[in-house]
Formats: structure tokens, C-alpha cells, sequence
DNA sequence: AATGAATGAGCCTTCATTCAT
DNA sequence: AATGAATGAAGGCTCATTCAT
């Protein structure tokens, strides 16, 4: 008898004071905690209440429910991801796409470091609720925008790129790094792996800049 | 999925008996049908064996849980998805590894037809529980044997593939594939998504065979 | 991340089962003890299972939530009153109206014998949830069809009642009794009370009598 | 209502200055807008402060719990009716009983007139917790004292009812316009209606003027 | 006087699994 | 071999209420 209503909000109310932020902050790392230690099993809201160190309604105060919380922490960690991908290209010497192409590739590798089970358990949390897309769509954006820029700058060689070619190389580049995190292939981490990766998107990007074939889009 | 024990069959019986063979065909259609019709959510052993037409108890003999049941089906699916594949690349005329590499692709992305959502949900279970090595791993051996071939053969133009080079390329593609799937993409099944997805692959293999690399394994 | 379905089916499954008739039975009974015993407050699903002997998933095998518990259970008690009231209009010896109201009203206020708060609280839930109305609508036959039969018979002294007649009558009455009952007045046994109810309902028909009023119906 | 404490007083603090008296009444007011936009499921006490632009600890500044401010509000719109009642007697020109009655019953009807889901809603709460004898209370008296001041008037015609006969007229009147109300009678406000309560009441008192019956009181 | 973040007991409900028939 | 009623651990979530600021 309990009336099921509820706004669809994610977030329940905004943080504006400090200690909001603080607790919104602890119970997304309780979560990530959490994941990590258990996988996606232990990710109950209960668990991740105590061990944020907050009660239960506390936690709801500030996420509208379980899935909220997942998406949140998903979003928090593709945007340090994405920041860590534009350090490393600002960051990197060699200018060439390979250079620019390593740089990132090491990047989303390396990226949740150290939580390794806590990035499987999202990912899966995320594909598991179809929510894959919306999560997609800036690292889609961030790799087209990145591709116009090294197109039309004075290193230019390559064309712009389609959507299909910036779909398929982004999931083809991410879904193997993905796929390796997911079966917790040992050699993650190797140079010969990385070595692939660049090899594949290069090859690629190669392949199209000598013959642009049909449709050409930015978007 | 909530109570989790050990299972140290997979099955319970091997099926001997026409009979008890129907059954199990059963199950694994209804399994299908409730995964197409609701995704991972509507999934519960009750469902599946009403929609199957048989008691829950009936279904326990032939499942040890409901893990069993979802490994069997997705088993079922890839044995099926790479017959596809097998007979693809027998029918190719074009001997050379664009064709290969295109009859591939395309069995690939016009597999599981008409059962987009039971395929998504497969993917997404088999991810979810982390047995996703077990089923790729036949992939990754037809591959390799596949290039094996090719390499061996009176075409040989493709050294041996090391480990990483197996996972990447097949990964990678499946990757985009299973992406495109997963977000449902309206250009999964078109002609320019399908050849990017080729461009891609021959693009790596080509740019393997002009230098291999480190570390060759045919494993 | 529970899917929440379920189709609105009051009862889940329909018993057909001896077993499974007593359960259900076992359950009401039980359901009538909590709220006799603790009122609505009690009234929470896994204490009506522990009282009645099965597990809280066994509850929710036949009915589809605490509101269709709760409706079912007021359902039963109703066609009890009614088949009371039935009974005690067949065995009433004395065939004036008055004779007959008496014997109504009598079985109405001692309908639920012995179980007062139950009463009180089912009335309370009842009204609570709005589902009044469905279950008054066979009282209101009732009293629609034994007014047609007096009025038709062979002593016929009474009009056909309109459709406000008919609810005032039976709302009056009964909501007379029903304050009684829920406001826990001591004089609801009382012949004094009994007196007032029957002349009440006896002056009001006396009156239509006497003047029928507009807008006859049946109905 | 989850955690129910004693509350020894109803109220905190009589509100003496302005601007407090301005927060209970917009407290009230809140209560009676989401009684009447969502009826019982969404009064919470949470919900009531939000809409009356208060924080919740200023709610429970003037209301000890959730219970004492359904009771305030619950009480501040019985008065608002018997108030209506009250003009509705003094300005009735017709001085006979019938006259009387009518205006009563149709100040009753018209109660609360564009908040009927509120009225509803307050009067389930009322019935819910128990309180109706402590509400009804006035009723009673009003009507009692109505019915001394016929009886004892010059146009004395009535004589001093009894415990019981208050309470079967009040209730039963009341009990089937309430009916009407929550049962979303659409002839609740037809003249037909009006005029069958006025029957009944009439009816009953006439009846009692012929012959009083035992037991007399006028409490 | 007012605020509102925090609390946490406890409720409803699901669903994988068992076992007597 | 099959049935399906029964089980019960477990989890998501609500909301009245408090109290430090």
C-alpha cells in the first residue's frame, strides 16, 4: 500500500551546501568501493549506505534510486576518463597520429586505475540497463571532434569522417580494451597490447585517408 | 540468480530420450521468446518454463540453475551464429581476404536475425556474469584457424597472429558489432557500416602482414 | 533495479487445488485475526503469513498485494453479512415491513460477530483505498430486490424505490451502524439502538408510501 | 505514520503572534491542497511543508506529529461546515421543521463545495486513525441543541431526544451524504437527493414525535 | 524561529530453488 | 519424469521524525 509515485529526476535534490557534496562524494565512493570489492553481486544500496558511512535514506536523498546511483557513478568515471584522454593529448610531444592515437589508447587503458573490477562491474551494470549509449555519446564526440581537429589543422591528412567511421572506430578501439577488462585478459596492460590498439586505429585511419569512401559526415 | 550455489554439472541429464530432447528444446525457446519479449529483466526461471509450457520442476531437471539455462542458450546461439559464419565462408566465391573477411562480417551482423532484443539480452546476461571468455573463446579459435588457413594456404599472404593480434581483430569487430547492436543503431545491417567494418579488419591484417610485430603465437 | 510488472490481476492464480484452497483459506483467517488483534496498523503482510501458517511467498502465490488481501478478505465477510441477512429475511416469521427491517437490520449490526476491530479496520481500508463503492454495490441490490419483492408480493405496501431512495435507505442505515462500529459505541448492541435503526428505516418507507415522490426506477 | 510515539499535546505551541498564526495556516492550507491533489497517498508531512513553503522542522514546530495536523485540519473544516450550517439555520425563513432540516442538509451537500477530494480524503484519514467520535462530537451537540431549541421553542413539536436518537439521525443523515460524496454520487447535489434526506430525517423525527420511545437524554 | 540534512526501522515484494506427491 | 505449491532470504525503498546549525 505504499503509493508509488515519484518524479523521473536522477538526482533527487541538488547539492548546494559543502556537507551535501561531501556526502554525495562519500557515497559514490562507498559505491565504487563496493563494486570493487564485490562486483556487481554486493552493489545493494544497503551495502553501499554503510559502507559510505550514511544511512540508507541518506543515500536516497540524493539518488533517486539504485540506477541512478550506478549512472552517476558511471558518469563521474567516464568524465575523469575523458579528462585523462585530453591531458594525455595535450600532453603528448609526438603530433602524429599515431603519437595522438597512443596517447589515447593508453589513456582509456590505464583508466579507472586500480579499479579494475569496479570499471567491469559498471560497464556490465551499464550494458546490462541500456544505458550504454547515452554513455557513449560524449567519448563519440570527444573522438569526431578530435578527428575534425587533426583533419583541418595544419597537420592535416586526414578527412573528416562519417558517423559510421567514428562509430566504428571508437567501439572497435574501445570494445577490444573493453573486452579485455571484461575477461580480465592478463596482458591488459602489456606494450604488445597497446601495440594492437594502435595498430588497429591507425591502420584504420590510414585506410580511410587514402581512400575517403561514401558519405562523409562530421556529425 | 539471487541464491547462488555451486553448480558442478552444467546440466543434470544429457538428454537420451526424444523426449527429454524436446523438452530442453523447449525450454531454450521459451528462454528465447521471454528474453525477446522482455529482456534480462522479464528472465526468471517461472516465466521461462510457463512460456516453455512445462513445470519449473521440469526445468530444474534439466538445468542445474538458471545460469546453466542462459549459458546453454547463449551457447546455443554462437554454435548456430558460427555455423552461419562456417557456411558463409564456404558459399564465398571471392577467395581473397577482403571476401573472407567480408562474408564474415556480414554473417555476423545479420546473425541472430528477427531476435535483435534476445540477442542483445544473451550478450548482455553472458557479460553480466563474467563467462564471456568461455563463449569467445570458440570464436577466437575459428578465427585463428581461419587465418591459419588463409596463411598456410596457396594464398598465404598472413603470418601467424599472435595472442593479442587474435583478440584485437576479433574483439574489435565484434565490438563495433555488438555495439551497434547493443544501441541499436539504425545502420547496423547497411552497406557502409558493413564495409567500414571490412576496411577495418583488412586494414589490421594488412598492416600486420607488412610487419608483424613481436611475440607470435598461434594460442 | 527490480523490474516492476504484473499484470492487475487481483488473485494470482486461481486454486483448484484442495491444498491450495485451504492455504488461501488459512491465509484470510489469518488475515481477520492481525486486524482483529492489532487493527490496520498490524496489518502488514508478513505478519499475516507467520499468523496464517505460510511463508510471505506463499501469500504472494494468491493474492497480488496487501490491497488485494485486503480486498478479498472484505469481500468474503461481505457475502457473509449478505447470506446472513438472506438468511435471517427466509426465517423471519414476521412478514410486515417492519418485521423484515428488524431482521436486516439485526443481522447487519450483528454481522462480524466477534470480531468488531477486524470489522473496523476492513471498513477503514475499504474506505481508505476507494473501493467502497464495488463492494456496496451488492448491499445495494440486495435491499433494490427485497424492496421490489415486498413491493410486488402479495403484501405489498411499498412502491418501487428510486435509484436515490434505494441509497438513501441503505447508506442511512447502514451508516448508521458502521459509526457505531467504528466509533466503538456501547449501545450498538443495544435493543434502544436496534429500535431507532428499524424505525428510522420504517418511517422513511412509511413516508414514500405515503407519497411516492418523483423518478421511480428499479434500478 | 510508520513510527507512531504518544503525543501528549496536540498542538506545540498556541500560535500567538501573527506571523506564526500565518505558518499554521499555511501549513493547513498545504495539507488541504495535496489531501485534495493526491488525496491520502501523498499527504506526507515532507510533501505538506514543501508545498506550504516551509521547511519541515517549522511543521513540526507547531504540529506534534503528522496525526495532530490531519486532526487541525480535519477540525478546522468541521467548524468551517457547522458554521455554514449555522447561517444556513438563521437565515431559513420556513421556521417548520422540515424547513430547518433542509437547510441543514443542503448546507451539508454543498460542504466543502471544490474540495470534495480533500473532504474525502479528511474524512478517511479521520475514520482511519479513530478520532471520528471526537470530531463527530460537535455534531451531535449541534444537533442535539437544534433539536432542544425546536423542542422547546414555541414551536415545540419535538421532543428531547435520546442518546441513540441523535446518533441514528446525525449518522445516518451525515453517513449517507458522505456515502454520496465518496462514492462520487453524481445525483449529489440533485434536488431529488436533498429531498430524500430531508424525507428521511423528517420521516424519523415524525416518527418520534408519535411516539418517544424509552430511554430519553440529551447528551 | 527556522532550516533541512540525516536517520533508520521496517514494509512490501521478488524469485531462485526444493521436494512431496 | 513431471508437477507446482511452498519456501524464505534478501533487497529496494519510504517517510515520520530529530537535531545541529
Amino acid at each position: 500500500m505504499a503509493a508509488r509515485r515519484q518524479a523521473p529526476e536522477v538526482k533527487r535534490r541538488i547539492p548546494r551546501q559543502s556537507r551535501a557534496a561531501e556526502t554525495v562524494a562519500a557515497i559514490l565512493e562507498g559505491a565504487a568501493q563496493i563494486l570493487e570489492a564485490g562486483g556487481l553481486a554486493a552493489f545493494t544500496t544497503n551495502a553501499v549506505a554503510e559502507r559510505a558511512g550514511v544511512s540508507i535514506g541518506t543515500l536516497y536523498q540524493y539518488f533517486a534510486d539504485k540506477n541512478a546511483l550506478l549512472l552517476a557513478l558511471a558518469r563521474r568515471e567516464m568524465e575523469v576518463a575523458l579528462a585523462e584522454v585530453g591531458r594525455a593529448l595535450k600532453g603528448e610531444a609526438d603530433p602524429t597520429i599515431e603519437g595522438r592515437v597512443r596517447a589515447m589508447a593508453r589513456a582509456m587503458i590505464h583508466a579507472f586505475r586500480g579499479r579494475q573490477r569496479a570499471r567491469k562491474a559498471v560497464v556490465q551494470a551499464i550494458l546490462a540497463q541500456g544505458s550504454g549509449i547515452e554513455l557513449m555519446a560524449p567519448v563519440a564526440a570527444f573522438i569526431a571532434a578530435a578527428g575534425a581537429q587533426v583533419g583541418s589543422g595544419p597537420l592535416a591528412v586526414l578527412p573528416a569522417l562519417s558517423r559510421e567511421q567514428v562509430f566504428v572506430v571508437s567501439r572497435a578501439t574501445l570494445g577490444a580494451i573493453r573486452a579485455a577488462v571484461l575477461e580480465e585478459q592478463p596482458f591488459l596492460r602489456s606494450r604488445a597490447f597497446e601495440d594492437e590498439i594502435v595498430r588497429l586505429a591507425v591502420a584504420y585511419l590510414g585506410a580511410i585517408t587514402a581512400d575517403p569512401g561514401r558519405s562523409r559526415t562530421t556529425a
